[in-house]
DNA sequence: ACCTTCAGTTGAAGCGCTTCGACAACCAGA
DNA sequence: TCTGGTTGTCGAAGCGCTTCAACTGAAGGT
C-alpha cells in the first residue's frame, strides 16, 4: 500500500504539504500542488481511511439505520437509502448500512466507536426507543419520518397530514361524498408508525371540515387481504364512490377487483393514492397520485445532516409539501338516478 | 470519549492487557478479566474504529456494491442487502453501501483506502467492468451472480440454468407443449446480465430436449408492457397454453388479463413464477414458482467473505439448486376438442 | 534601507489502538 | 536445588494520517 509519507519522498516535498494538498486547508503554490498531485496519479496512492479517522476525528461515513419491516412499502425505503448514499457520496462521504436487528444499542455502539460522523434514521416511530440515546449521544442526526415530540430534533418527511387533507379536497372537488380509504396493514397502526396516523387524522380533520364521510380501514399487502377489505368497505358504505389507497401493493388488486365487479375507474369510482410516481403511471389505470418523494427526501435528509456535521443549522422540521398530480383514476362523481 | 488508556487505568492493568481482554489473543487470568470488564462497563467504553482499523489493517467492514437499476426488480435486492447486514454483524462486521453512480472506481477507492476488508458484488453482468480491478486489488471477493468467466472468482447464485429446466419440465410434465414465457425488461438482456440469459438457455434447452414449444419475449415493468406482450402472444401461438413469469413485476397484471379474457387459471391457462415466495403467496392467483432465495444468497456471500478475509476457503461456484414449489397455478393443459 | 506581512513549507507531536518481545512468577520434573 | 516450560502481564514501537507552531523568503510599505 502506498503511504503518504511515500508519495512525499516521490515529489520531494514533506508529509504535511502532502497532507495540505489534498484537504486544501492551507493554501499551497500551483507548481507545488501540481507536481504532488502527479506523484499521487503516478503512485496510484489513496488516503488511509483508518488514518485519517483516528488523526482528524472525523470518519467521512454516515450511518443510515433502516429497521426491517416486511409490512412496509420496500421500494421506497430502497430509493430513499440509494438517494443517501448517492448524496453521501457528493459529499465526499460514504454509508454504512444498518438494520433494525441491533436495536437501539446500534446507535451508541457507532456513536461510541466513531465509526460514523453522523446518523440517519429511517421508519421512525411516535415513541422511538433510539431517539433517547440519540439526544444523549449529541451526535448530527436527522430523522426520516416524525416523532411525538420532534424537540431539538431535526427531521424531514412528507407532510402526511396535508397528503391526507388533499386527497380529501381532491375528491370533495369532484363532488364524491363518501369516501373510503385503504389504509396501511394493522401492525403499522399499532406500531405508531407516525406516517399512518398523521395521514389519517388530516384525512379525517379534512373530511370533517367538508362535510364529507370517510370510512378508513387498513390492510395487508396481498389481494385477498385486499378482496376482504374491499368487499367489507362495499357491504357497510354501499355508495361509497372514492378509494384512498396508502398502501402501494393492493394498489393493483384494487383495481382489478374494481373491474371485475363491473366498476369502471374513473365513471363510477375514483381513486387516488398515495405513491411513488413511477407506480402511479405503471398501475393499469394511470393514477391520480400524491407522491412520495423518496429521492428527495434522502437528498435532503444528508443535506441536514451534513450541514451539521459542519457546525451550520439547527434542528428544524423539513415538511415536504404534498403535490397531487391528477392523471386518469379520478373523475366527477357519478350522478345518483 | 473514553478511551483504552482510560479504562486500564481504572482496572489498574497496562493497555496491552486491556487490548488482550478485549481480542482474546492472548491468555487472561479471570480475576482481571473481571476487572478489566467491569471497567469498560462503568465507563461505557467504546474501541475507537479508526484506531483500531490503522492499527491492526483491518476495518472490520465489508462493502456491498449494489448498482441501482430501476427495471431490476428492487425488493430482491433489498432482502439480499438486509441479510447481509444482519449476517454481517454476526461476524462483527457492520457493512458500507456503494451503488453504481461511482462506477468500477468505487472497487479501486474502497480497496485502496483500506475503507473496507471485503467486498460484495450485486448485479453482476457477463463481462463486468469491475471484474478486472476486483482480480487485481486480490482483496476478498463474492460476487452474487455470475459472470462470463469466474476463474479466480467466488460467486453465489441461484442454478438459473436449472430454474428455467425446471419450469419447462414442469408444465410439459402436465402435458403443455405450447409455452411462452415473459422475461425481463428487454434492458436487462441488452446489458448481458447473466441470470436473464441462463434463465433463457435453460428454458431453451430443456425445451427442446422434451419436444415443447417455447415463445421468449421480454417485458417491461408495466401494466401497459404486459397487455401488450400478452397480445402478440396470443397471436403469434393461439394454442399458448401455459406462461412462465420471470418479470415479477407484471405477474399481477398478467392474471389479471388472463381474467379479464376469460381464461381460467389453472384450468385453461398455467402459470408458473420465478420470485421470491412471499411474492407468489400474495398474488391473486397462489402461484406455482421457482422461488429465488434472496436472503439465503446474501447469508452465503458474506460466510463466504468472511472465510475469505480468515484466510480460509478457495474461490469457487456457489449455486443453489432451484426448488418448485406447487400452488394453485399449474395444472394439467386443457385437452383439446 | 528597514521592518512588516504573508504565502508557502516544514518538523514534530500526537490520534487510540495492536502486537511483539521481554520478563516475572509460578509449577513440575529431575 | 536447579532447570525448563507455562502463564499472565507489561512497555514500547509503531500503524498513516492531521495539524500546530515555527520558519523562510519575497513582496509591500515607509
Amino acid at each position: 500500500m502506498v503511504t503518504l509519507a511515500e508519495v512525499a519522498r516521490h515529489a520531494g516535498v514533506s508529509a504535511s504539504t502532502v497532507s495540505y494538498v489534498l484537504s486544501g486547508k492551507r493554501s499551497i503554490s500551483a507548481a507545488t500542488r501540481e507536481r504532488v498531485e502527479r506523484s499521487i496519479r503516478e503512485l496510484g496512492y489513496h488516503p488511509n481511511a483508518g488514518a485519517r479517522a483516528l488523526a482528524s476525528n472525523r470518519s467521512n461515513i454516515i450511518a443510515l439505520m433502516m429497521p426491517l419491516r416486511t409490512d412496509m412499502y420496500v421500494p421506497v425505503m430502497m430509493e430513499i437509502a440509494l438517494a443517501v448514499a448517492t448524496t453521501a457520496r457528493s459529499h465526499d462521504h460514504d454509508v454504512l448500512l444498518l438494520t433494525g436487528e441491533e436495536g437501539p444499542a446500534a446507535v451508541r455502539r457507532v456513536v461510541g466507536s466513531g465509526l460514523a460522523d453522523a446518523m440517519i434514521l429511517m421508519d421512525v416511530e411516535l415513541d422511538d426507543a433510539r431517539l433517547p440515546l440519540l439526544r444523549e449521544a449529541g451526535r448530527p442526526a436527522v430523522l426520516i419520518g416524525i416523532p411525538a415530540d420532534p424537540t431539538g430534533l431535526t427531521c424531514v418527511d412528507l407532510d402526511f397530514t396535508a397528503t391526507g387533507a388533499l386527497c380529501v379536497e381532491h375528491l370533495a372537488e369532484l363532488g364524491h361524498r363518501d369516501i373510503a380509504v385503504v389504509g396501511e396493514a394493522a401492525a403499522v397502526y399499532e406500531r405508531h408508525t407516525g406516517f399512518a396516523e398523521r395521514t389519517r387524522d388530516g384525512l379525517r380533520a379534512r373530511a370533517a371540515e367538508l362535510g364529507v364521510r370517510l370510512l378508513h380501514r387498513p390492510c395487508e399487502g396481498s389481494y385477498a387481504a385486499m378482496a376482504g377489505t374491499l368487499a367489507r368497505i362495499l357491504d357497510e358504505r354501499p355508495n361509497t364512490t372514492a378509494f384512498i389507497v396508502q398502501n402501494e401493493a393492493v394498489i393493483d388488486p384494487l383495481l382489478s377487483l374494481l373491474r371485475q365487479s363491473g366498476k369502471a375507474v374513473p365513471e363510477d369510482v375514483s381513486v387516488v393514492a398515495i405513491c411513488p410516481d413511477p407506480v402511479a403511471v405503471q398501475a393499469s389505470v394511470r393514477l391520480t397520485s400524491v407522491a412520495i418523494p423518496a429521492q428527495e427526501m434522502g437528498r435532503r435528509a444528508v443535506e441536514l445532516v451534513m450541514a451539521k456535521v459542519r457546525g451550520q443549522e439547527e434542528s428544524l422540521l423539513d415538511l415536504l409539501p404534498p403535490r397531487l398530480t391528477v392523471r386518469s383514476s379520478s373523475g366527477p362523481a357519478p350522478t345518483v338516478h
